[in-house]
Parts: C-alpha cells; structure tokens; sequence
DNA sequence: CTGAAAGCGCTAACAG
DNA sequence: CTGTTAGCGCTTTCAG
C-alpha cells in the first residue's frame, strides 16, 4: 500500500504538505504540481479509514430503511443521493428489512464507523437512535418517527392522508370498509390506521360501519396483503371496499381479489402510496400519493444543514400528501 | 467517547485483555466477566475505524449495482444480504446509477474504507477494478462483467438466453421482429442482443427480416423503453414484436404500445427479466426469468470463500434463464 | 494467561 | 508556506 510518506519522499516534501495538497491546504503551486505528479506516478489513493480515525469522522452518511424491495423507499434514496451529490459525501445504504435486530447492527456500524451523518426510517417506534445521538452524530428521521427521539424529522401527513382517503370511500358509496394497515408498532402503520378509523367514526350515522374485525395488520409487504385480504374476504360480511396502508401489500390485495373474481371497483381498493409502474394496473388504482423523493431530498437536506453547524431547535417537516382518485373506487356495485 | 482504555481502566485490567475479550482471546472467566460489566456500565462501542485502521480491513462489504430501483438488483441484494447474514460482516448497497463516474466514486471508496470485499455489477465493460484487485481486496463481478478484468463473475447466459427468447417470437410466427437493449458498452446489452441476431439470422429463409433498423440501444429503464418503441413505431415497417432486453424498459414498451393501441399479442412482447409485479399485467408477459436472488447470494458465497483464504483459479458461474411462455407472445394478428 | 509497547496512515497544532 | 511531532483507538507481537 502506498502511503501519504511515500508520496512525500517520492515529491522531496514532508507528508503533511502532501495532506495539505489533498486537502485544500497552502502549498506552492510548484510543490502542489509535483506532489500530484508523485501521487500518480505511485497510484496513491488516500486511506479513507486513517482519515476517519484522525478526523474523528468518516465522509459517507449512512440511509437506513427498513425494506429495499420497496420502491418507496428506492425513490426516497434516489432523493438522498441526489441532495448528497453536491457534497463529497457518498451515501450507502443499508436495508433493515423491518427487523429491528439488523437495525440495530446497521445503527452500531454507523456509530462504529463514525459516519458523517445518518438518515433513518425506524422499522419501529422503539428503535434506540440513543448512542448516535449521544456521540454527536447528526440523525434525520425519515418517514418513520421513533418515539420520543430527539431528532429532526421528515414525513408525510399519515393520519390527516387516511382520513382522506377513508372519507372519499365513504363519499363513493362503500359502507364496509376495511383496513390493511403495517405492523403494529411502525408509526406510519398507527398513523394511517388513526386517520382511517377517525373517518369511520364520523360518518356512523350514515350507515357505514366502524368494526375491528375489519382492520387488519400485515407487514407492509406483498403476501401480507394477500394473507390480510383473504382472510377478510372470508368474513361473513365481507368488506365492499378496502384501505390499504401501503403499495406493496396492494398488490396482494389485488391477487386475493382476482383470486376470487371481485375486481375493484366493485370492491373499492385505495392505496396509500401508488403502487409500482401503475400504469400497467387496469383499472386505474385510487391513492393517496407520497412525495417519496421529496422525503428523501428533505430529509439529506436538513443533515447537511446540521453538519455544517446549524444549531436551530430540532424540527419537524411535515410533507403533504395528495389524493388521486382513479377507476377503483368508482362506487360499488348496485345490487 | 469510552475507549477501551476507560474500559480497562474500570475492570482493573490492561487495554490488550479487553481486546482480548471482545475478539475471543484467551481470558479468565472471571476476568472476562468483569471486563463485559465495565463495558455495559460505561456504554463502550468498540471504534470500528481503529480496528479497521489496525487491521487493514474493514468488516463491511460493498454491494455496487447500477440501479437501486430496478427490482432485478434489489432482489440481488437481498442474496447477498441473506448470504452475509452468516457472517459477522455487513452488507452496505453504492447505487452507481449507471453513471460510470459515481462508479468509480464508489469503487474509490471501498477501496479506501478497505472493505473487506466487493461485489458490483458493473456499469460499463470499461469499469476498472484493478486498484482494488491490487490491493488485495477480494471481487466479484455479478450480473455484469468487466471486460479482461482478473475477478471471479456470476452471471446468467445472456446470449442463449435472448437467442431462445427471440427464436420464440419467430416460431410464434412474428417476422419483423425488433430489439430494444441496453446502453452500448454494458456487456448484458451486448450478449442478449447478440443472442437475438443470432436467432435472426439462423431464421433468414423463413421470410424473418434481420435489419439494424429494429434494433435500438436504450438505457435499461422505463422512459428509454418507452422513447425507443415510439421510434420503432414511427418506422415505415414498424416491428410486428418486440424482444425487450430488460424488465423495466419493458414497461415503457407496453406504455408506447398503449398509446397507439396497439397491444400483445398483436405486437409480440418479449422481456428479458420479469417485470415487476408480473401478476398485476394483462395480458401476461412472455419473459426469461432469471435467478436475480441466486445471482446475488452465489456471488456473496464465492467472495466469502475467497475471504476464507479459498486460493482455486478464477472462476465465472453462469446460472441458466428459463423462457417462461405466457400471453403476449400468442402470435400476430392474421390480416 | 496477561501487560507493555509499537505502530496502522493520516491530520492538526505548533514552530520555524 | 513548510516540517516536526503527537496522537486518533485499536490489535498484536513479545516478554513475562
């Protein structure tokens, strides 16, 4: 491996000046011109790692999020990356998979590795963002909210979303209407599930009916919402229309529906987040639409802000989310 | 920050035992125990970076693939990742984007954090691995392989992979049959579409037009499928299918067919890679599936080997594809 | 089985 | 503007 040292004997200078040429420091054009000539004669790449430990920082931020196979979550990195372009940080990212324990790993790397910055979406409201928080790290919660962390965070209006979402059903016509939420304990699953039973409780007295038997928790993912379906498909009084809390268990929704010959609209799907390439999806799909990039490019944004030293009191940014009413929840059918 | 010092310090032991202690070495039980004691009291979390430093290997390794929101990579990943989770080691994804320069950043990082392996899918056959080769670093190529790089490489057969694929589309009796590819340079594009002339050209006498004006290079996603098929459109001949060189420009393919109502099987569709979500399409896709998580998590068990010390020759695995024959390719609308 | 000591490669004072 | 020096926190000989 060739060091800093071998450079600096190479360029007849002392190493620190070679760091100083790597670093912006005050060298002579002269001695700056020789010391890269030497630094690529010898294929010199600076060791990130001794850097790291002298500096008592890395220069990559870490974006925790807690399923990969999501393309929330994949357009919501594009906007990190895209915000971190700009700096000379690089980004990696780590997937959770919604399992605390590998969270829990990927938190201890990033404070082991002494990253420069992390973003999160907590798989639960439990996750500890105590230690990184504590070493000074600066941390952005995206999406999802730990519980009482102190962190600045970035998400979208869940509650008020399922509201809406819950209400434009109610105002098309279905009168029972399920819900497919995430894993209990998720926040974007409590939220949402919040938003959707305040719409229900509402509208009671025009017929619509407001039972837990309707509600169901799956894990975000596509056989969950498969699972969830089925089983509410196998009540005695099936639902005339559903909720669902995110994109992928959709889907699911839809097979278990297929499954069976009852297609929306006759029952009402709305979805909260679209579904992946909705345009290949007939008929067209009713959903509350996320501003995924923008959670992303927020989120990187205000890090950046705190590495640089704004010290303004933690906030909060609340994005808006958008109902776009399509063919699936055009009313049910008259029988 | 508690440093193994602190550590040592409040267990009444020397800094070298509590090393000893987290990485197996050979310590009095008792000892031990009170060395853990003091590392919960005090919050001690070992600095990865000084070990890193010491060590002159990181326990991460790097996962670099071209586009963090194509599925075919993600679900990669989650090989890699299920492959590593064996180990003590971690997994972090470099979206390259397929822009080689945010490549070459990424593969300039792994090499100065000092990964302990990396496995990419490069973006170009042009991607250069020899400082890392030279450093000592342990490499696999997946999915996309490097030209005359020294590595170890998993990948699917291409070539008899779009030669099957295209061959299908003739014997369904399509006879102007198009090809959209990848980016110049990419070395999938260039075997799957080699695959496709071959076929093309082995059917000559069968009245199958082989033109250079069917085939076109896009850029591996959605909007380059989409602009290539409406250039195909445009033609005075326009094809009468269409052999899709990846999932995701297969669905800016069905979209620009959409537009001028023109859908499978009248235009033949073929993709190579499932599409997304393949359930929620009609009609069905014709598509060589590929073992996108067996990529991943054979070349995950390959570079652990070579981790291991495993000294064999060079090898490149190549995991066969399977033509999955469904809807869209029935045959074209007699006239 | 344990401790002392010597760095891994780099940067940041501090002198000059 | 430049060189010297002193570590960053850890692991690993080497003695004992």
């Amino acid at each position: 491996m060739v060091t800093i040292h071998d450079v600096a004997r190479a360029a007849g200078v002392s190493p620190a000046t070679v760091s100083r040429v790597f670093n912006g420091g005050n060298v002579t054009p002269a001695r700056a011109r020789s010391v890269q000539e030497a630094a690529a004669a010898l294929g010199f790449a600076p060791n990130r790692v001794a850097r790291s430990l002298r500096k008592q920082r890395s220069s990559v931020i870490a974006l925790i999020i807690p399923d990969i196979e999501n393309p929330f979550f994949t357009s919501l990195a594009r906007g990190v990356e895209d915000a971190a372009q700009r700096t000379s940080l690089s980004v990696v990212l780590c997937n959770s998979d919604e399992d605390t324990d590998k969270e829990r790993r990927y938190l201890e790397v990033a404070l082991g590795e002494q990253m420069a910055g992390v973003i999160v979406a907590a798989s639960r409201e439990e996750t500890d963002l105590g230690p990184l928080i504590a070493r000074g790290t600066p941390v952005v919660a995206v999406d999802r909210r730990p519980r009482d962390a102190e962190v600045d965070a970035v998400r979208v209006d869940d509650r008020h979303g399922g509201e809406v979402a819950t209400r434009h059903l109610i105002q098309a016509g279905y009168r029972r209407i399920a819900c497919v939420t995430g894993p209990a304990g998720a926040s974007t699953s409590e939220e949402r599930l919040a938003g959707y039973r305040a719409a229900l409780d509402a509208a009671r007295e025009e017929g619509v009916v407001a039972d837990d038997a309707y509600v169901r928790h799956a894990d975000f993912r596509v056989e969950g919402g498969r699972a969830a379906m089925r089983e509410l498909l196998a009540l005695p009084e099936p639902p005339d229309a559903v909720f669902v809390a995110n994109n992928l268990m959709t889907i699911g929704v839809l097979d278990a529906l297929r499954e069976v010959d009852r297609t929306p609209p006759g029952v009402g799907v709305l979805s909260f987040g679209d579904v992946p390439w909705a345009s290949l999806v007939r008929p067209s799909l009713t959903a509350v639409e996320l501003p995924s990039y923008e959670l992303g490019r927020t989120a990187a944004d205000l890090l950046l802000q705190r590495m640089e030293g704004n010290a303004s009191p933690l906030q909060t940014v609340v994005l808006r989310t958008t109902l776009q009413i399509r063919e699936s929840t055009a009313g049910p059918v008259t029988t």
